[in-house]
RNA sequence: GGCCCGGUAGUUCAGUUGGUUAGAACGCUAGCCUGUCACGCUAGAGGUCGUGAGUUCGAGCCUCAUCCGGGUCGCCA
C-alpha cells in the first residue's frame, strides 16, 4: 500500500524552492537517486523543475529506509527545513539549497520505465510516443506545452482587449465537397447521411459577421484528412478571426499587433511593425516560393538574356519553349562542395522535376560543368550576371519556368541549411500579398479556385475573370515566418452579384451553388458588413517560437504519419453493432 | 500512391568476406560507500537480431515479400 498525504499539503513547486530557512513541502516524481550508503540525494521533479532532497543521519530512521527504497518516477511528497547545500550546483536553479527532509511519502509506485525520462534523450520518438504520458514529463517537451498555454494566453488577452468576441461554431457540420477531405461523422438519426468535422469555421465565421458580431475570435479545433508532415497535423489549432467594416490593411495591422506583443510577451523579442510585404510574384521569382525563409540570401537570378546565345541545347530548348534559364549563387564557401555532393543536389533537383542542373563551381578556378559549350568570355558573363566570386557554387535550371523556380526554390534551402547559413535568433515575418486567384489544374485542364470561392478578388483584376482567369489576384494573403506558412487571409466577397459572377468563372452551375453553399449565399441577400479575416496556426507558431522541428514537439498527443495516435492505436475497429446502429456496413477487411 | 532512410538486450549503438557461445555503454537487480549532482566501486540478470519465406553445409549479415517508424513528392479550396 502506498502512503497518502494526509497532514501534508504542497507549499513550493520544486523548481521554486530557492530560499533556505523555510519549512516546505513538495510533491513530484524522482528524477533521480543518489544513494551514499548513510547519505542519500533524490532529485525531485515537477513541471517547474527540480529540487534536490537529502537524507542523512539527522534523518529519522523510518524516513531514511522509505528514502533509500524509492525508484526512479515514484510519485513522492516530502516535507523539510530547506537549507544551504555543502557543496552548490550552478547549473540548478535550485543548486544553491536542498530539503533537509523530515517526512515523507511514497504516494504512487512506478514500474521501471521503458526508458529514460531525461532532459537530453536519443530514444527512438515510435518508443517516445507510444508511452507519451512518459514522454510529456521530459521537461524539454513540458516547456514547450507550457509554452503553448502561454501563446494561447496572450492570443486571448490581445484580441479580448481589441474587442474581439470570443464564440464557438459548431465541431458538426455540413460536409463540404471542395478542398480537403473531410473527416466524417455519421448520423444515428439519419442513416446514410454524415456530418463533418470543419476543415475551418470559415462559413461560420462569415455568417458571424452577416450577423453583426463585428469582430470574431476562436482558437478553433480543425480537421484535414490528408496526408501528414512535419508540420502538418489532422487535427490543429488555429487563432481564427474575422473583422468587419475593414480592409485588408486594417487586418494586417491588427494581427501586426499580435504577432509584436505575443513575441514580447512570451520570449522577449521585439518584433518591428510594419511587417515587411511582398507580392506573390515577386516571391516566386525571387525566391522560387510562396513562403521564402529571407533569413539568408541565394536569390534566383534570370540568366535568360545572358545565356540566350549560347549554344548550349538545354538552355536552347528551354528558350525556344518559352522556359527560362535561371540561376542561383551560392556563397559562404560552396565551391568546397566535392563533386559527389553536387551530383546529390542534382538528384535531389531531379527528384523535384529538373531534367538535369548546370554549375560553375569557383574555387581556385571558374570550373563549369558546360564549359564546352561556351564562347569566349560567356563564362565571365554568366558570373558577373549572378555576381558570382571565387568560392561561390552557381546552379543553373533551364526549363519551364515554374520547375526551375520550384527547384531552385528547393535548392536555396537544401544548401542554405547544409552550409549553416540560416540564423537561428533571428524571426523574418513577412506578408505575401496579391495571391493568384485561380490555379491551373494540369489534370482536369480547367481553372481552379486557389482559395475558397468567397475570397475577393482585386478590384483592378475583375475585368480579367471571363477573358484571362491566370491574371487575377485575390485580395488574399499569407503571412510567413522564416519559411513557414503562418497564416492565410483574405477579404470575402459581400456583393451578391460578384458572387455569382466568380461561381460562374469557377465553372459551377446553380444546382451546384445551391447545394453546397445555397444558405450561404443566401445569407449574403440580407447585407452584410465588408469583412475579412485570417487564421493563424497555433500549432505552427508554437513549433517556431519553440524551435521545434516538428508540429509532434508542440502537441501534446500527437498522431504520426499514417494519421494513428500510437498510444491509445487509434483509429480502431468499432463493434458490429455499433455500425448496425448507424446503418453502415464494412466492405473491408479489418481485423 | 511514388521515392529515400531506419528497425540487433529495457534504451542508445557496435557487429569484419556469410563461420564457434551476438558485444559495449547507460538503465535494471543485489551488495558496499557521508556531500553527490553524468556520483563511485563490486557482482549479476537481461537477446524470437521487426515478421515471414528463400539461397546456403551454415544467415544479424545475401535475395524477395511484408509490418512498423521518419523524411519527402503527390495531396493539403
Amino acid at each position: 500500500m502506498a502512503d497518502n498525504m494526509k497532514g501534508l499539503k504542497r507549499t513550493h513547486y520544486c523548481g521554486n524552492v530557492t530560499e533556505a530557512g523555510q519549512e516546505v513541502v513538495v510533491g513530484g516524481f524522482v528524477e533521480k537517486i543518489r544513494d551514499k550508503g548513510s547519505l542519500i540525494f533524490i532529485v525531485l521533479r515537477d513541471r517547474t523543475g527540480v529540487v534536490q532532497l537529502t537524507f542523512d543521519d539527522t534523518t529519522d530512521r523510518e524516513v531514511f529506509e522509505k528514502a533509500s527504497s524509492c525508484k526512479s518516477e515514484y510519485v513522492l511528497m516530502a516535507k523539510g527545513m530547506v537549507q544551504q547545500r555543502e557543496s552548490v550546483n550552478d547549473k540548478l536553479k535550485t543548486g544553491q539549497v536542498e530539503i533537509a527532509v523530515s517526512d515523507l511519502r511514497i504516494l504512487s509506485k512506478a514500474q521501471t520505465p521503458p526508458f529514460e525520462i531525461t532532459n537530453e534523450t536519443k530514444v527512438n520518438e515510435e518508443l517516445r510516443l507510444k508511452y507519451r504520458y512518459l514522454d510529456l514529463r521530459r521537461a524539454p517537451l513540458q516547456q514547450n506545452i507550457i509554452m503553448r498555454h502561454e501563446i494561447a494566453r496572450v492570443t486571448r488577452e490581445y484580441f479580448y482587449e481589441n474587442d474581439f468576441l470570443e464564440i464557438e461554431t459548431p465541431m458538426m457540420m455540413k460536409s463540404t465537397p471542395e478542398g480537403a477531405r473531410d473527416y466524417l461523422i455519421p448520423s444515428r438519426v439519419h442513416k446514410g447521411k454524415f456530418y463533418a468535422l470543419p476543415q475551418s469555421p470559415q462559413i461560420y465565421k462569415q455568417l458571424l459577421m452577416i450577423s453583426g458580431y463585428d469582430r470574431y475570435i476562436q482558437l478553433a479545433r480543425c480537421f484535414r484528412d490528408e496526408d501528414l508532415r512535419a508540420d502538418r497535423q489532422p487535427e490543429f489549432t488555429q487563432i481564427d478571426l474575422e473583422m468587419s467594416f475593414v480592409d485588408a490593411e486594417d487586418i494586417q495591422e491588427c494581427v501586426e499587433g499580435f504577432i509584436q506583443r505575443v513575441f514580447k510577451e512570451v520570449l522577449n523579442v521585439d518584433i518591428p511593425v510594419p511587417l515587411p510585404k511582398l507580392t506573390f510574384a515577386d516571391a516566386m521569382n525571387r525566391y522560387g516560393s510562396d513562403k521564402p525563409d529571407t533569413r539568408f540570401g541565394f536569390e534566383i537570378q534570370d540568366i535568360s538574356e545572358t545565356v540566350k546565345d549560347i549554344d548550349f541545347v538545354v538552355f536552347r530548348n528551354a528558350l525556344d519553349e518559352g522556359g527560362s534559364v535561371r540561376a542561383i549563387n551560392i556563397t559562404d564557401g560552396a565551391a568546397t562542395y566535392t563533386r559527389k555532393e553536387i551530383d546529390k543536389l542534382i538528384e535531389h533537383a531531379k527528384g523535384i522535376g529538373a531534367k538535369g542542373l548546370a554549375y560553375i563551381r569557383w574555387a581556385d578556378e571558374a570550373n563549369c560543368s558546360f564549359k564546352k559549350f561556351l564562347g569566349d568570355g560567356d563564362l565571365e558573363k554568366i558570373c558577373d550576371a549572378v555576381d558570382a566570386k571565387q568560392g561561390d557554387l552557381v546552379l543553373i535550371c533551364a526549363d519551364k519556368t515554374k520547375t526551375v523556380l520550384s527547384v531552385l526554390g528547393a535548392l536555396r534551402l537544401i544548401a542554405a541549411k547544409k552550409l549553416g547559413v540560416i540564423p537561428e535568433d533571428k524571426y523574418n515575418f513577412l506578408w505575401i500579398t496579391e495571391m493568384p486567384f485561380f490555379e491551373y489544374d494540369e489534370e482536369s485542364n480547367t481553372w481552379v479556385a486557389a482559395h475558397h470561392p468567397f475570397t475577393m478578388p482585386m478590384e483592378e483584376c475583375i475585368e480579367y475573370l471571363d477573358s484571362d482567369p491566370g491574371k487575377v489576384r485575390a485580395k488574399a494573403w499569407d503571412l510567413v515566418l522564416n519559411g513557414t506558412e503562418l497564416s492565410s487571409g483574405s477579404m470575402r466577397i459581400t456583393d451578391f452579384e460578384l458572387q455569382q459572377k466568380m461561381f460562374e468563372a469557377l465553372g459551377m452551375t446553380d444546382e451546384e451553388i445551391q447545394a453546397k453553399f445555397g444558405f450561404l449565399v443566401d445569407a449574403y441577400r440580407y447585407a452584410a458588413p465588408p469583412h475579412g479575416g485570417m487564421g493563424i496556426g497555433l500549432d505552427r507558431l508554437a513549433m517556431v517560437m519553440c524551435k521545434a522541428d516538428s508540429l509532434r514537439d508542440v502537441t501534446a498527443f500527437p498522431k504520426v504519419q499514417n494519421a494513428s495516435e500510437l498510444m491509445s492505436e487509434c483509429p480502431s475497429v468499432v463493434e458490429k453493432e455499433n455500425l448496425d446502429v448507424l446503418g453502415i456496413k464494412l466492405d473491408v477487411d479489418s481485423e
